[in-house]
DNA sequence: TCTGGGGTCCTAGGACCC
DNA sequence: TCTGGGGTCCTAGGACCC
């Protein structure tokens, strides 16, 4: 194209914010229960296999932080309240934090539910009106309006690029101790000419990218802070960690990082998994599983307006060894029906026997509308699994609007439904469960 | 101590095509 | 008898993040 130029702005220049809210779960958890204030709140580690998702800084000077074994966490702080959790809640508080952000800038990216970044180059002007605001002003505005709206704390970095501003905020952040929390800076803000001496001495394990198994090959090259990684040459690193990670992460223990802010990103897999209180080891027991999460990623699908054409099944087994198997289907889909059907050709071969902890089924290569009715591969009308796309389509729809109205465990596939046992009999299993079997799943 | 659930990205080999 | 090079897609596994 002529007559076009492109202007790219020299790293330099640019002002990024990484906002995270702190501790956010229990944070909403103490919004609407602020009797709990000052006490340790742990949310997740409910069920026999749960880990901590979050917890409080009280909790947390007890040893109790995200990720842990839920037995360990209460063994750590029997005291602790814990909370199933509530992620809708945290979404929809999240969804309003995300819109305060987006009044600074239309530069926001979301990392997850609790934090982004935030491209502020262009918004200093704008706020400034005339007199230009900084990065450090622009994060302390984010934190009173986050507090004065929300009544949640967040801690912000400032930086020239990404991961800086990352790390920017993690220094800004409370800290737990035995005698309460200790407030943090709030805002951090590294300057250019500062990033190297920020850098430096942190562990290397402080990179993003770098968990225990490049933590382990760093340390044989005698490897221990960021600034030791940046001694390394660069082709040391790239044959130790593979060109991809050791070439981004010479960069990085550099203070490089021209990644830009992307607002728009879109999905690329939907899925869901389950780890089971107590192991399954059959092959029916199986199936069964898969009917209902094939019904919960179809229905997640749909709801976003998206179909996918890859589908993984996760199979984890008691001694955790984990495989999985994935096929491309002709088309993109969207129904439970199709998924269950590709899941179960794919489990066909796996044999459940040493026990089964975890199942996950995920769609990939996604697909923005609507799903291709593979009419001609379902075969004829019939029940089971080859029922005709059409009826699969208008039962999908029938059961979407069901939800709508009524929520979402109002309906759902008979295999999984609970059934009561009836006086009159009806409704109630009579020879063993063929007859509910999953091929009835629509 | 015994390891969630939502994801993203990378690697490597093989099939296939031109 | 010895068998190119580049690109894309698919599959399986693994590291990592929050």
């Amino acid at each position: 194209v002529t007559g076009v130029r492109l202007f790219v702005m020299p790293s330099t220049d640019r002002t990024i914010l990484h906002v995270d809210m702190d501790a956010f779960f229990v944070s909403v958890e103490l919004l609407d229960a602020p009797e709990l204030r000052g006490h340790p709140v742990v949310v997740g580690g409910d069920g026999p296999r749960g880990v901590v998702a979050a917890a409080s800084y009280e909790a947390r000077a007890f040893g109790v932080h995200s990720a842990m074994p839920a037995v360990q966490a209460r063994r750590l702080c029997p005291h602790a309240t814990f909370l199933a959790g509530r992620y809708e809640r945290y979404a929809q508080v999240s969804r309003r934090v995300m819109a305060i952000f987006g009044s600074f800038t239309p530069l926001v990216e979301p990392l997850s539910l609790d934090e982004a970044f935030l491209d502020v180059s262009g918004a200093l002007r704008v706020h400034g009106r005339g007199a230009a605001l900084s990065g450090g002003e622009i994060g302390r505005h984010i934190r009173r309006r986050v507090l004065d709206e929300e009544g949640l704390t967040c801690s912000v970095g400032v930086a020239t690029n990404k991961f800086v501003a990352k790390l920017a905020s993690e220094a800004a952040k409370p800290r737990a101790s035995a005698g309460g929390p200790v407030p943090g800076e709030g805002v951090t803000v590294v300057d250019g000419d500062e990033v190297l001496a920020f850098l430096h001495p942190l562990p290397v394990g402080a990179l993003w990218g770098v968990g225990p198994a490049t933590l382990a090959r760093l340390s044989r090259l005698g490897v221990v802070t960021v600034g030791d990684l940046a001694r390394i040459p660069r082709d040391v690193v790239a044959h130790t960690l593979g060109q991809a990670a050791g070439h981004h992460l010479h960069a990085l223990a550099h203070g490089v990082d021209e990644r830009p802010v992307e607002p728009d990103q879109r999905a690329k897999s939907v899925g869901h998994e389950e780890t089971f209180a107590t192991d399954r080891y059959t092959a029916r027991e199986v199936q069964r599983e898969l009917v209902r999460l094939a019904d919960a990623v179809a229905g997640r699908l749909r709801r976003h307006g998206l179909a996918g054409r890859t589908v993984t099944v996760k199979v984890r087994f008691s001694d955790f060894r984990t495989i999985t198997r994935s096929l491309t289907l002709p088309g993109p889909v969207d129904s439970g029906g199709a998924l269950l059907e590709a899941a179960r050709s794919l489990v066909a071969d796996v044999d459940p026997s040493p026990g089964v902890r975890l199942l996950g089924l995920s769609t990939s290569n996604l697909r923005q509308g609507a799903a291709e009715q593979l009419t001609l591969l379902d075969g004829p009308r019939r029940a089971g699994p080859g029922v005709a796309a059409a009826d699969r389509q208008e039962t999908d729809q029938a059961v979407d609007r069901i939800r709508e109205r009524f929520g979402a465990g109002a309906i759902g596939p008979a295999t999984v439904a609970h059934r009561p046992r009836r006086a009159d009999g009806l409704g109630v299993k009579t020879r063993g469960d063929q007859q509910w079997g999953p091929d009835r799943a629509e």
